[in-house]
RNA sequence: GCUCAGAUGGUGGAACUGGUAGACACGCAGGACUUAAAAUCCUGUUCCCGUAAACGGAGUGCGGGUUCGAUUCCCGCUCUGAGUACCA
């Protein structure tokens, strides 16, 4: 019988699925391999062309590994929580399971029709409760733990708090928030739990904090930065801003050191590394106080320094002047008053500039003078304040110290204001630019003159840590990365609050289920969709189960907390004002928050806050004060002003005033007043709000005052990388209830050996993995530092559109004629995409191309040589261009054999290249042939048993050997080329030899399987054995040569070939060369001047 | 701007540690079979000169260098792609 695939593919694929032959073992004598994808998102479009690339290559791998004696896991499952499931349900209503659900059967058909040798057992889904309650267990331990410093790795809270409640906070070196309070043993103990709990959250390894966050409207959720592409979503494509939010984060930077020394020991491609090595952004440098200057500043003033971070600490006596983020938190108290004009047009100038302008305008100077001066430590010497926009608020301390000789802005800048620049290197030249060398002797620096740049560094650092202005420090780039989303089609994070603070919910309660919702939208007053689950709030053990509270219970922690004391029904109705006014401070109140915020006074401090019917300006819960600034509306309404404070006196708050122009004028000794109040007050009396005397009563309480009734979960839900942060472990022990592995299956299958995916998930995926993988090796549930030891990257595939020429008439309106390509140049026309799926090797099917639309009906055609030649251009592989190629027509065409092939045929897998099916043709051609081989001309299966002769051993040993080579280094485009000269040269040989012919089968059926599985059966061996039959073992014996055809060059240039025995020496060779005639004709009489004979090799001339 | 990767026939690409550049495949041209087409098979196919052929010259983005010999190593440049963006 002819080759008939689709038959043989179909049968091969079910008798694998029904005998699970690809089956892991649990437990094996056998090495341990492991395979891993980079799982697919299911989405509604189905396997894209570029999928399948990597998964052949993969596929390949594990089945060769399988015939060298592994134990192989190559398993295969579903990202499937994620934003298009939850786009389709808003606008369809349908719920994200089910449609997740759909295409993840689409996906599975399409994978099952390459013939993937995936241990479908193991298969997981992140969007599956058994599966996310070990995302959520994660969490938890993530909760749970702090990084420790000292011992440089996450340890349990609770060792924390054991060293509270003995030592205080001395001694714990921990990553943690900049603002954590210090203590004794005794003060600890005597804080309340809720204190002490919102202290531990500092430390936490995820925690809640108020980050500035990309919020994307369109999208209703926050966007990871790995999610923005300049300024816009990456998916979708819509406009990112920055926002002030309560988020959860997870301190990744604690882990920063580790995953820059990891990336050092892992086989990971270069540029995947450098993208990672920037992403952490690690720099070595010192931190360096400057004292302010008093001498100039009249006012009071919180710090008396500013704190810069320098990487050229060695350059101190070259700065000469130092520049401030316009954001920065001083900014306003340093302005004299002769600069202030200055300084609030630079402000308000920067303000207006979005990012995108700021990126174009990368070039343009500005700036603005403060007033203010500070004194270099090391010499007293009087340095000017600026504010300059190229200094980032978020990036070190938000300040640098400006060195123009040194350094190329601070340099432009120096010069576009006139500021001096000082050389203080020997062999400095600085006439027209900025030189930063590292070379070379220092100059006017003092103590460090004529030291060089090693010795002058360390003597810097030694001298500022002598007198405490500073001290060597290391800055990373990085920072925490941002864990919630206002999202419904995601894990729920296993939390619920009380008294306004997170606490985990019991593991005995886990998986925390999604709940059910009515849509998938925002609530109307802005809280996540979870926000609509009815009746969705945590009950902790043996707390009396009332009936949970409607609506205003199931709040976020953060709607929570500033509800705490709102009446609920003005609360709905004022909500909007109060975060307009948020969000559209006035000058004041800005200004007065740049104090107030991120407990910089110790306490935490809200703004606008809904108490009762008012919205406060200022207010800490804690001491219960309330800071208002007259606002022009109330101004000159005292009788308004007496009974707000009448109320808040009510409520428990003692009200303080200030005017804007106390403010403006001086808003550090406001400040300082608000601490000193602060100070004095008592904890607040929380019974005047939940007391049943007052007309509180009817204030919504917190979950945490209704004892048990129940409380507020957390609305938002996990970022798409949470579940695959984790998920090559449960592959390990994928049915494991108990645990999310078990520790011997972990301590079997240890990491990941081989992982292949795409480059673009070198910031994201690939780091987070890294971090969950070294946080779980910490608090020791698993064994390696790093969890994928070689990573591949799979090159992108691109579209290659196809185009027709409409011919364009003398009025220029587009006719029904298409000029062929080749004649463009003779018309004029106007290019348009056509179907790639009905041109081949460029040309068009014309028949096809009047079925394709109605209006081409009647086209008719200027044609080259009788055809219609296409136009081709590479773009993005989109339904719109019409070049989508969807690897079921391809494998529907050719099966699924050829289409591994041709995958792998198409070139390196690491390059990006556009989708192309020319030349597919030629694979399929190859395997009609390899088949032949068995086959007589009849189609009768035929092989005979003589002995191989010689040569069919060598065209055997020299495939066994190339595929070995290439597969080990992944070079899979080279051996499907070998593999065609093999079975050229087989068949010029009429080999039908069985001996020969089973091995070619079992070498190949990496590649081919199904093809091979059919031959295998067909040459007697037992069906499914194919998969493990060892492969087969190389013999360099039959690839001994008598004779090398020598190459003869002449100044290096070939001239001919000469057959020479291999067993002749050098000078023989040298002697049987110059002897030949055909060489003497070459060299035309003249003796060579060297003769270079390399053995085996070249014989080279020089005449 | 910086970092990284890359540039080889009409096309995808091969040449692994410096040693016969263009393997393999597509496409194209010619031929065989066929009434014809498809399929299949055979031959040729880097370019230029010349041509029946032998033979000669050039040639791996551009310019230079090291070497008996360079697609491969070094220096400078051009272009393409990716990442990053005032990171102190």
């Amino acid at each position: 019988m002819d080759y008939q695939f689709k038959d043989i593919e179909q049968k091969w694929q079910q008798f694998w699925a029904q005998n699970n032959t690809f089956k892991a073992e649990d437990k094996s004598t056998k090495p341990k391999y492991y395979v891993l994808d980079m799982f697919p998102y299911p989405s509604g479009a189905g396997l894209h062309v570029g999928h399948p690339l990597g998964y052949i290559a993969s596929d390949i791998f594990a089945r060769y590994k399988r015939l060298k004696g592994f134990n192989v896991l190559h398993p295969m499952g579903y990202d499937s929580f994620g934003l298009p499931a939850e786009q389709y349900a808003i606008q369809t209503g349908q719920h994200p399971a089910v449609t997740t659900e759909d295409n993840i059967a689409t996906y599975r058909r399409q994978l099952d029709q390459i013939g993937f040798s995936f241990d479908w057992s193991r298969e997981v889904r992140t969007s599956s409760p058994d599966y996310y309650k070990w995302t959520q267990w994660i969490f938890m331990q993530l909760f749970n733990s702090w990084y420790n410093k000292d011992a440089a790795k996450a340890e349990s809270i609770t060792n924390l708090v054991a060293h509270f409640e003995q030592n205080g906070s001395a001694g714990i070196n921990a990553v943690c928030d900049e603002e954590i309070l210090s203590f004794t043993a005794d003060e600890w103990n005597a804080l309340s739990n809720p204190v002490q709990q919102s202290e531990l959250l500092k430390y936490r390894l995820t925690y809640l904090r108020e980050s500035t966050v990309n919020w994307c409207p369109a999208l209703g959720t926050v966007l990871a930065n790995d999610e923005v592409k300049d300024g816009f979503s990456e998916r979708g494509g819509y406009p990112v801003e920055q926002k002030k939010m309560m988020q959860w984060s997870m301190r990744i930077t604690a882990y920063a050191e580790r995953l820059l020394q990891g990336l050092d020991t892992i086989d990971w491609p270069e540029p995947l590394k450098e993208m990672q090595r920037n992403w952490i952004g690690k720099s070595t440098g010192a931190s360096v106080r400057f004292p302010i200057d008093k001498t100039t500043h009249l006012s009071q003033l919180i710090t008396n320094y500013i704190e810069v971070f320098t990487t050229r600490v060695d350059t101190i006596f070259g700065v000469t002047f130092l520049v401030i983020a316009p954001e920065h938190e001083l900014v306003a108290s340093l302005t004299t008053p002769e600069q202030k004009a200055d300084i609030d047009a630079y402000i308000a100038v920067t303000k207006k500039k979005s990012e995108l302008d700021r990126m174009a305008d990368a070039k343009t100077v500005s700036g603005a003078f403060t007033g203010s001066f500070v004194l270099n430590p090391l010499n007293g010497e009087k340095i000017q304040i600026w504010i300059a926009d190229y200094v980032l608020a978020g990036y070190g301390t938000g300040a640098v110290m400006a060195v123009p000789s040194g350094d190329q802005r601070d340099y432009l800048f120096a010069k576009h204001f006139n500021l001096p620049i000082v050389p203080i290197i020997d062999i400095q030249s600085i006439e027209t630019e900025a030189d930063p060398t590292k070379e070379g002797k220092y100059i006017n620096s003092e103590f460090m003159n004529g030291l060089d740049y090693k010795a002058g560094t360390a003597a810097v650092i030694a001298k500022l840590e002598e007198i405490g202005a500073g001290k060597a420090k290391i800055n990373f780039r990085m920072r925490d990365a941002i864990f919630g989303r206002q999202r419904y089609w995601g894990e729920p994070v296993p939390v619920y609050f009380k008294d306004g603070l997170p606490h985990l919910i019991e593991e005995d309660h886990l998986p925390l289920l999604l709940p059910e919702v009515d849509k998938y939208l925002p609530t109307e007053s802005g809280e996540p969709p979870l926000g609509r689950a009815e009746g969705w709030s945590y009950k902790p053990e043996g707390a009396p189960s009332k009936s949970p509270p409607v609506g205003e219970t199931s709040q976020s922690h953060k709607a929570g907390s500033y509800r705490e004391t709102a009446d609920p029904v003005y609360y709905e109705q004022v909500k909007d004002f109060s975060r307009d006014n948020r969000n559209q401070p006035t000058e004041a109140e800005e200004m007065l928050w740049q104090f107030l915020r991120s407990e910089k006074l110790g306490y935490k401090i809200r703004r606008q806050h809904i108490i009762g019917q008012f919205i406060a300006d200022f207010v800490s819960l804690q001491k219960g004060l309330v800071i208002e600034l007259d606002g022009h509306h109330h101004t000159s309404n005292k009788e308004a002003d007496d009974a707000r404070t009448e109320v808040l006196n009510h409520f428990g708050f003692e009200v303080i005033r200030f005017s804007n122009d106390e403010v403006l004028k001086d808003v550090q000794s406001v400040a300082l007043s608000i601490k000193l109040k602060l100070d004095s007050l008592p904890e607040r009396d929380k019974t005047k709000i939940s007391g049943e005397e007052t007309d509180a009563a009817k204030v919504s309480p917190t979950g945490g005052d209704l004892e048990g009734a129940g409380y507020a979960y957390e609305l938002s839900t996990m970022p798409g990388w949470a579940g695959s942060s984790w998920y090559w472990f449960r592959y390990m022990d994928a049915q494991n209830d108990k645990e999310f592995a078990s520790p011997e299956a972990i301590a079997y299958w240890k990491d990941v050996d081989l992982y292949i995916g795409g480059s673009e998930h070198a910031t994201g995926h690939l780091l987070y993995s890294r971090f969950w993988n070294k946080f779980l090796k910490d608090i020791g549930k698993v064994g390696e530092e790093e969890p994928f030891k070689k990573l591949i990257n799979q090159g992108m595939i691109q579209g290659r559109s196809n185009f027709v020429y409409r011919l364009i008439d003398e009025e220029g309106r587009g006719t029904n004629t298409f000029v062929s390509h080749g004649l463009i140049k003779e018309y004029k026309t106007s290019p348009l995409h056509v179907d790639v799926n009905i041109v081949e090797n460029e040309v068009m099917n014309i028949n096809k191309f009047k079925e394709w639309r109605p209006e081409f009906a009647d086209a008719e055609f200027i044609l080259e040589n009788g055809k219609y030649i296409c136009g081709v251009e590479v773009e993005k592989m989109s339904k719109r261009y019409y070049n989508v190629v969807n690897p079921d027509d391809i494998a529907q065409r050719y099966g699924a054999d050829t289409l591994r092939m041709y995958e792998m045929f198409l070139g390196p897998l690491e390059q990006s290249k556009p989708w192309n099916t020319n030349g597919i043709e030629g694979v399929f051609k190859f395997l009609r042939k390899f088949w032949r081989l068995f086959h007589n001309d009849a189609w009768e299966f035929n092989v005979s048993g003589v002995e191989p002769s010689k040569a069919e051993l060598k065209s055997l040993h020299k495939i066994i050997r190339k595929v070995e080579e290439d597969v080990e280094r992944f070079s899979f485009n080279t051996s499907v080329s070998s593999f065609m000269i093999a079975v050229n040269e087989l068949t010029d040989l009429k080999c039908n030899n069985r001996a020969i012919l089973q091995d070619m089968v079992i070498i190949l059926s990496s590649y081919a399987p199904h093809i091979c599985e059919e031959l295998w059966t067909l040459l007697g061996n037992p069906a499914g054995t194919l998969s493990y039959a060892p492969f087969p073992k190389f013999n360099s014996a039959y690839l001994i040569e008598d004779d090398f055809a020598y190459p003869i060059s002449i100044n290096g240039k070939m001239k001919m070939n000469l057959n020479i025995p291999l067993s002749l020496e050098i000078k023989e060779i040298e002697e049987t060369v110059l002897a030949n005639a055909d060489v003497q004709k070459y060299l035309d009489g003249k003796a060579p001047k060297k003769v270079i004979v390399v053995k085996g090799r070249i014989v080279n001339m020089v005449v």
